[in-house]
RNA sequence: GGCGCCGUACCCAAGUGGUAAGGGAGCAGUCUGCAAAACUGCGAUGCGGCGGUUCGAACCCGCCCGGCGCCUCCA
């Protein structure tokens, strides 16, 4: 039984979806002007691994993520450059996709643009404006929070108190200093839509409402985002979709803490974010690792908390990430063990798995899930020490597979993940590295196994001298090699 | 000024009333030709500080200290 903490109650609550076995999620995605950074990856990975645990309990999932495709800070960069708004969107959108899959982010169920809906959106200021919710000057519509007696249920604020602290200049044609706008006349040189009231552009947080209503209907069970949409911008959302259905909105609201660096918040203005593909280009492991890294990482702390960015915090993933990978490497090797002598194999697996299940459901607890995983590593060491059968390897290997999906991880084979290889002395040494070169290692696999093997000639000879000798040139190279009882070896970069 | 978050061992990080998970690093041991990996053992009488409630508090309440966020675009 999942639990999630929902903003609008400021408490822990049994999740139970509306209409199951269906779950409509709405996530708001990015304002498609610039590279993501780790903030947003962690944003779009929270909620991406909500989505794999609530499909992993059985239900079905409808996870509508949106772009913001027209906004300010678009044309301004559009200006910018002296190209048009779609360039700048559609770059910033492949952009976006290319980030995520390297993180391992599978695309949401519906993607919606915001230019895709305008017609939904003047409709739907249209019915706030007849409602007498919203009110036109000039070619602007606003909405106006004097009207609508909730205002502020989400984020706790009152309307009040928001006066007092309002420090931008206010224009004077409001009826109040919060009222937001719904529709913004265009300027000339601006991307603009014909509607009642003349040519212009939606507001930021109708788009929202008007597609996550479109896409997900009235009422639906989880919105989610990072903590810093809870004002105005979600604020902004109930009251436009309560204001015009009358029926409740979101059920659940779910936020997720931010990324920071030493301690601050990683923004734009502060200029300490890095971008996820700075990330991928300046790690010194292959792609793949490094999106699981990134996973492991933003996974280690619970999705509330803070989370603070560092190399070093990457490092720990990486050793975290390689025991397992080590672990899943041995499970490969073949056993001469009886195929029925499991050990207490299955009780180990499925009280992991009672513990990682109650760690998820516990407000999507990962580091606590992790740390199930941690121990269910430790006790399949123990096994496999006393030695597993081939079978019950696989039946191992496979529960780290199947819980590791729920949170992306654990779905690479040991040899791409850079984990202990076979090495030509042994069996099948048949894996291709080719196009996984991580930058420290400038061997190619061939001369790698060719060394090793010279290796454990040297051995068997007992010539340890020249054993080690090969040993400490890989080793300068960022290659292990390690011996194992049969007097094979493997190694790992 | 208003709203809110965080402070747990050297580092990361769970735990929100019943007597401190887990990981990394470190140290010691087993194994090994030597290593590595793995396994075993060691490590906070204490959870920012001070009071209070309670049979019992890291967890609840109050005050204080330190760090941060939102109130303006922001994942």
């Amino acid at each position: 039984m999942l639990h999630l903490f929902n903003t609008l109650t400021g408490t822990r609550e049994l999740f139970e979806p509306l209409d199951p076995p269906t779950v409509g999620m709405y996530v708001c995605g990015v304002t498609v002007y610039d590279y993501c950074h780790v903030g947003h990856a962690r944003s779009a990975l929270v909620f991406e691994v909500l989505r794999r645990y609530l499909e992993y309990s059985g239900y079905t999932v409808r996870f509508v993520k949106n772009f913001t495709d027209v906004d300010d800070k678009i044309i301004a960069r559009a200006r910018e450059q002296g190209v048009s708004c779609e360039a700048i969107t559609n770059r910033f959108i492949e952009a976006y996709y290319e980030d995520m899959e390297r993180l391992g982010v599978r695309r949401a169920t519906e993607e919606p643009k915001a230019t895709e809906h305008i017609g939904d959106i003047i409709r739907l200021t249209e019915t706030l404006i007849n409602k007498g919710l919203a009110y036109v000057v000039d070619g602007d519509v606003y909405f106006s929070v004097a009207h609508y007696p909730a205002y502020g249920r989400l984020s706790k604020r009152r309307l009040e108190d928001l006066q007092a602290g309002a420090r931008v200049e206010v224009d004077e044609r409001k009826r109040h200093p919060m009222d937001f706008a719904l529709w913004k006349r265009s300027r000339t040189d601006e991307p603009s839509w014909a509607s009642p009231w003349g040519p212009g552009r939606p507001g930021w947080h109708i788009e929202c409402s008007a597609m996550s209503l479109k896409h997900l209907g009235e009422t639906f069970d989880i919105h989610g985002g990072g903590m810093d949409l809870i004002f105005p911008h979600h604020e902004n959302e109930i009251a436009q979709s309560c204001g015009a259905t009358g029926k409740e909105f979101a059920r659940f609201w779910v936020h997720n803490g931010f990324v920071q660096v030493n301690h601050e918040k990683m923004s734009k203005s502060l200029g300490n974010f890095f971008t996820i593909r700075e990330i991928f280009a300046q790690s010194e492991w292959p792609e793949p690792v490094t999106g699981e890294v990134l996973r492991y990482f933003l996974l280690s702390t619970h999705y509330r908390a803070p989370v603070d960015f560092s190399d070093r915090a990457l490092k720990e993933a990486k050793n975290a990430l390689n025991s397992f990978y080590d672990l899943f490497e041995r499970l490969k090797e073949p056993s001469t063990i009886a195929a029925h002598d499991h050990g207490d194999l299955n009780g180990v697996i499925e009280r992991a798995q009672t513990s990682f299940v109650r760690a998820m459901d516990d407000d999507l607890n990962t580091p606590m899930a992790i740390a199930a995983l941690h121990g269910l590593r430790g006790e399949v060491n123990k096994l496999l020490a006393n030695a597993l059968s081939s079978q019950g390897r696989m039946q191992a290997r496979q529960a780290f597979r199947t819980m590791g999906k729920v949170l992306g991880l654990f779905q690479l084979e040991a040899w791409q993940f850079g984990a202990s290889c076979a090495g030509s002395s042994v069996h099948d040494a048949g894996h291709q590295h080719e196009g996984l070169a991580p930058g420290s290692a400038r061997l190619s696999d061939d001369e790698i196994e060719r060394l090793v093997k010279e290796r454990g000639e040297a051995r068997q000879r007992k010539d340890f001298k020249k054993a080690d000798e090969i040993r400490r040139t890989l080793s300068a190279l960022g290659i292990i090699v390690e011996d194992k009882p049969d007097g094979t070896s493997r190694w790992k970069r």
